[in-house]
This record gives C-alpha cells, sequence and structure tokens, in this order.
DNA sequence: CGCTCACTTTACAACGTTGAATCGACTCAA
DNA sequence: TTGAGTCGATTCAACGTTGTAAAGTGAGCG
C-alpha cells in the first residue's frame, strides 16, 4: 500500500496537515519542521494521491485529445504536437479516437470519462457544420480543423484557403498551366476539401486561367489509396494536365505513385505539390512539395487557449485562430536542386 | 456546478445513497423508487464524478502507454492499437512521449501522474538490458519491445529471430543470394536490430550460406534517412547484392529510395523486404514486402496481461509472451503480379 | 396477533487531499 | 506587564463517491 499524508505524519511526529503544508510549499513551516518531513517523505518513498488532490481541487492536469485515428499520419503528428505542447504546461494528455464515426464523435463530449480531465481538444471529421450547436461538454473545448466553425467554443485552425492558394500559385510561378486537383469532395463548401479548392480557385482566377472541372478529381476518402484512384481516374478519362494539387500528402503519394508507373516523371512532366508537411514526404521519390500549415503553431495556441478557458471558461467570446503557413518547396515541384 | 448524488437525491426525495444504489445497478431497490430516481438524474443531467469514484475504489479506468514519439509511424500505430484494445475493455489511454530519452523513460515510472491509471504500458528504447532492475513503479507494468528481457513486469514481444529468420528465408526462396543488411546496430546482441540480424544469419546457415559483414550496413538510428544513407554507403563500397534485408520498413523506404535514384529497378535488380507492415508500405512505389509483427495481438495481449495484473498484482510469476507474425510478399519482392 | 425474515432504504465512515479557521507560543512595542 | 501581531502548527470540514452495517417496512406464517 503507498504512503499516505498521514503515515508520513505519523513517522515525522507532526499533523499530516503540516505534511501537506510542507508539500505545498506554504509560508510558516520551521526549517527543522520542514526537513523532519522531507526526511520521512523519503524514506517512505511517499508521493501524493492525485486523485484525491484532483477530488479536492477540482482539477485534474490532464486534457483529453480526441481525433480520429493515430494511424493517419496527419493526426499521428498532429498529437506528437500536441503532447508535447501540453507536457510544456505539465499537462498529460488522454487519446481518444473517434474512428471519425459520429456517434463516437458525440459521446466523447457526453462521456462522464471527459471529467478526468479538464478541457478536450477536439478534432471532429464526421461531426459538420450543421452540427455546431452540439459542441459542447462539462469541460472547456478547443476545436480543430475545419469542418465547424463559428460554434460556441474556441477555434485553432490552418489557413486553408490562403495556403491552397498559395500551393497553387507555386505551381503556376514554375509555368505550370493546368493544374489538376486530386482529393476534392462533391459538393462541400468548408471542411478542408472545400476550402483548398477554393483557394486553388482563387489562385486561378488571379492569373485569368478558367477553373475546368475536368481536371478536378473526386475522391470520398483522403487516404494513400483514394489519391492512386482519383489519379488513374485523371488518366482514364484523357484530362491533360501539368501539375497536380493533391489536398493532402497522402493523397499526393499517391497520385506520384500511379504517376511514376504510368511512365510519367514529376516534376518534369508532371509537377506535384500536397498540403500537411508530414514528416515522411521529406523521404519520398520524388520528395514531396507541400504546405507546412503550422502544426506546432496549432498545438501550442491549442493549449494555450485550452488553459485561459480553463482558468475563466466565461471570461471572453469564443476565439477563431488561424496559424501561419509555409509553402515548402521540394522535389516534386523544383526538382533535385533544392532538395 | 455539475449536480451531484445529494442533488439527484434530493430531487428524487431519497437518500443520495439510494441513488448511488440505482447507479450501481445494486439489487433490492424498488421498481418505483428506481424510476423517481431515473427520471431525476436525466432532468438534471446528473453524470458520475470518476475522480471521486476513482479515489473510493481505488482504481481509474485509466492505464499509460509510455512510447518514444507518435511521430514514429510504428509507435502511432501501435498507439492506435492500444487505444483499440483498450476501449474494448472500456479503458482510456493516456499517452507519455519519452522522445527515446532515457532520463525520461526513468521519469515516465517514477512519477505520480502514473497514479493516475491502473497501469503502465511501457515501450522504452533508451533504457537497455542492464536497466532491467529499474523497471517498476506504483502500478503494474507491461513492457513492450525488445531491449529488456526477464524484467520482474510481464512481456510481451514479437518473434524477432524466426521473423527475420522467414523474412531472409523469402527472399533466398526467390533464388536471391547475397542479402545485404540495412540498419544493424554495431555490437547489439539483442534489441531489435541484435535479434533480427540474428534470424539473418540463422537463415543463411540454414542454407549453407556464408556470412558476410561486406552487405551489412550499420546505422544509429531506424529513421528514413538513415536507411538512405546506409543503401548510399553500400553502394559507395561497391557492395555486391541482390536484395536487401531492412530491419524495418522505414529504412527499407530509404534504400528503396537510393536504389532507385541508383538506377537499380526493384525486385528486378535488387528484391528488398522491411519489417512492421506499417500501413504505408502498402501504398508506396514498389509496395514494399515486410512482415506482419502481430501489432494488433501485441495491443490486446499487452492490455489482457495488464488487466490480469492489476485485478492481482503478485498471482503469477512474470510471463513473457511472443506473438504470431507473417510475412508480407508485396511488390518490392515479388513483381508487380502479387500487388 | 405477533414474530420472523426478506426486501428496501438509510446513516455513517472512509478514500487522501486541501482550505478555512483556530489555537498556542513567541516577539515587540507601549 | 500587557496587548497586538506574527509565526508555526493543528483541527475540522469538505470534495463526491462506495462499502458496511444498521434500521425501517411489509408480507407470510404459526
Amino acid at each position: 500500500m503507498a504512503a499516505t499524508l498521514h503515515d508520513v505524519a505519523r513517522m515525522a511526529g507532526v499533523s499530516f496537515k503540516t505534511v501537506s503544508n510542507v508539500i505545498n510549499n506554504h509560508p510558516h513551516v520551521r526549517d527543522t519542521t520542514r526537513a523532519k518531513v522531507e526526511k520521512a517523505i523519503a524514506e517512505l518513498g511517499y508521493r501524493p494521491n492525485l486523485t484525491a488532490r484532483s477530488l479536492r481541487s477540482g482539477h485534474t492536469g490532464a486534457i483529453t485529445l480526441a481525433l480520429p485515428q493515430l494511424s493517419l499520419p496527419y493526426f499521428a503528428e498532429l498529437a506528437d504536437a500536441v503532447i508535447e505542447a501540453a507536457a510544456k504546461h505539465g499537462l498529460v494528455v488522454l487519446i481518444e479516437q473517434t474512428g471519425a464515426d459520429r456517434k463516437r464523435e458525440l459521446e466523447v463530449m457526453a462521456s462522464p470519462r471527459l471529467k478526468m480531465s479538464d478541457g478536450l481538444i477536439f478534432s471532429p471529421l464526421a461531426l459538420g457544420q450543421e452540427d455546431a450547436d452540439l459542441i459542447k461538454a462539462d469541460v472547456p473545448i478547443v476545436l480543430l480543423g475545419e469542418r465547424i466553425f463559428g460554434s460556441s467554443s474556441d477555434h485553432v485552425t490552418m489557413q486553408n484557403v490562403t495556403a491552397a492558394r498559395a500551393a497553387t500559385e507555386h505551381l503556376l510561378d514554375l509555368g505550370k498551366k493546368r493544374i489538376a486537383v486530386v482529393g476534392a469532395h462533391e459538393g462541400e463548401v468548408i471542411g478542408s476539401a472545400g476550402l483548398r479548392l477554393r483557394g486553388y480557385r482563387e489562385a486561378l482566377e488571379g492569373r485569368g486561367i478558367p477553373y475546368d472541372d475536368g481536371i478536378i478529381a473526386y475522391v470520398v476518402d483522403w487516404h494513400r489509396s483514394n489519391g492512386a484512384a482519383a489519379m488513374h481516374d485523371l488518366l482514364d478519362r484523357g484530362a491533360s494536365f501539368d501539375a497536380v494539387f493533391g489536398l493532402n500528402d497522402t493523397l499526393a503519394q499517391g497520385a506520384v505513385r500511379v504517376l511514376q508507373e504510368a511512365g510519367y516523371r514529376v516534376p518534369d512532366d508532371v509537377a506535384v505539390i500536397g498540403f500537411d508537411d508530414l514528416d515522411e514526404t521529406r523521404y519520398t521519390l520524388p520528395t514531396l512539395s507541400t504546405v507546412d500549415p503550422g502544426r506546432t503553431e496549432i498545438a501550442e495556441t491549442a493549449i494555450r487557449m485550452l488553459m485561459e478557458r480553463i482558468k475563466d471558461p466565461d471570461g471572453m467570446p469564443p476565439r477563431e485562430v488561424e496559424t501561419a503557413f509555409r509553402v515548402v518547396p521540394r522535389e516534386s515541384t523544383v526538382g533535385a536542386a533544392i532538395a
């Protein structure tokens, strides 16, 4: 059985509250007493019971991170960033996988388990704009991603439109004229796909290039295989293009693979850019140009906002923050020179 | 403020203990009473305070998973599997990243935060065999991986030697004669690298092929770039080989990339096999043959053993379990036919 | 009609901690 | 010498829950 304050107190010959005072660095503890207590603590290997402390104090020192699935590289890297950001503030992270399932996404917010943490960082994938009113829980929430705007929670998101526009302009700047898109979602307006497609269109408009639905490939999911399938689709319908904007990195990787199999050289015949700056894009052949959406900043901002909100739940109106992005040119657009 | 048992009791006109009884499905609660209480629960939106329950019951319903880093795909997929396995038993998972740092690996076991969970699944990367005695904490531990054997904790590991032998034999069966190894660790005997290299040697011995250190490439880390560097190294020293065993998938991917750049066709000139069966190996060009080390089984076994150990900490001696593996032939060894 | 016994509900303590309030001892100034 | 003020340590209650034991209710039976 683990030692408690009482055990330490008994050994040190003081009241258990004095031990508590020592641990919490209260003033008004005599040095000799402090020493006695610390000796007893060391001797017994006493460790405070954080559950009891949580019950008494009302907060746990943990936060929950709810995301679709860790085996999707984007979310693995996001989780990494969130855990590191949380650790800087002494917070520990509890991860819930929703599998992008609507029911589980709602359950996460309703579950009493959530109260084992002080707040929720929530990256939904099934819930959408129409569910904005359902974003609420017993703890403060910081929302991530592009699926829901204007809820009553704080929200951190990347600059999808502007960043996608910059990615497209990067291709245009290289002299590319017909830029295919891999990964659009039929009819979507917000959401990563909708916003990034809008950025793409804005870039075209900016250069006076007409938008051609014939070189837009639609998919349902954003997995590697969908990028490959979409590129097969484009090639099968005889679409002509000299560049590809994969709406995320895994889609772009799938597309590159199919292009190479079909005998196209990347970037000479077709330049390809992705989105997300996954770690692995630095090691593919060719290395993949992409957009760094500011993952670290997203994580740190989310943690900071969550801590502020935990401290003062109603102290301010819901905030929306967009992080800085950066186009990362690599071999798939500019060839080996810059690699 | 969230409703408590007392609030519900007041509304339902019963004692707060009766409400507790209803919630815990105690027998001997009259149907009419139960109905009254349930109505009040619904009306107040009462949710039990799990922190208080934990304090009282002594267990939290959470476990800690300590691993090096989620942005390493192997660990991301491991975490995914562990979270899913835990969820099946109603457990939630708290993740600690150690960054493969010795100090942090030790801290994880010593931290009072660990007691916010009922047990630890620990995948060390810095601690080694000489630290076996340091593997202990206030909660039961299940150890994962190949770095420490024979500690006083339960241990789940893959069949590294046998699986590596099977991977090598797969290449030999294809008629390959000179199989280079990418990713060996200088002087290592246990550890993933040491064990897998042993399996490789056993396979060669089994076929009467001499072991040649000239086609073994040593690395320090197992990141993608190391696989590339190791392959550069092999090519630079003019090593001749017709196959490559990457001791994990990321190493193999790096090697494949360099081989392709150097003009070799995979698998026709050089066949390549990896180890881990990362999801992404199904989408590279060529798709990567590999060894599925039984990740789901590892996760489920670890959870099961941990739960048994939580229930009865000293009920049995430390156990070592090795999971089933499977060689997964893909394009990088057998060409496009099976893809 | 009263007693037993099963069923139902309640009272109380405890889990280990912290905050508020209290108390005693000592110092210092008037 | 006394009263105020400070320092040091203690007592008590509370956080919200569950286990134990006891108390209350009613039906069944002799």
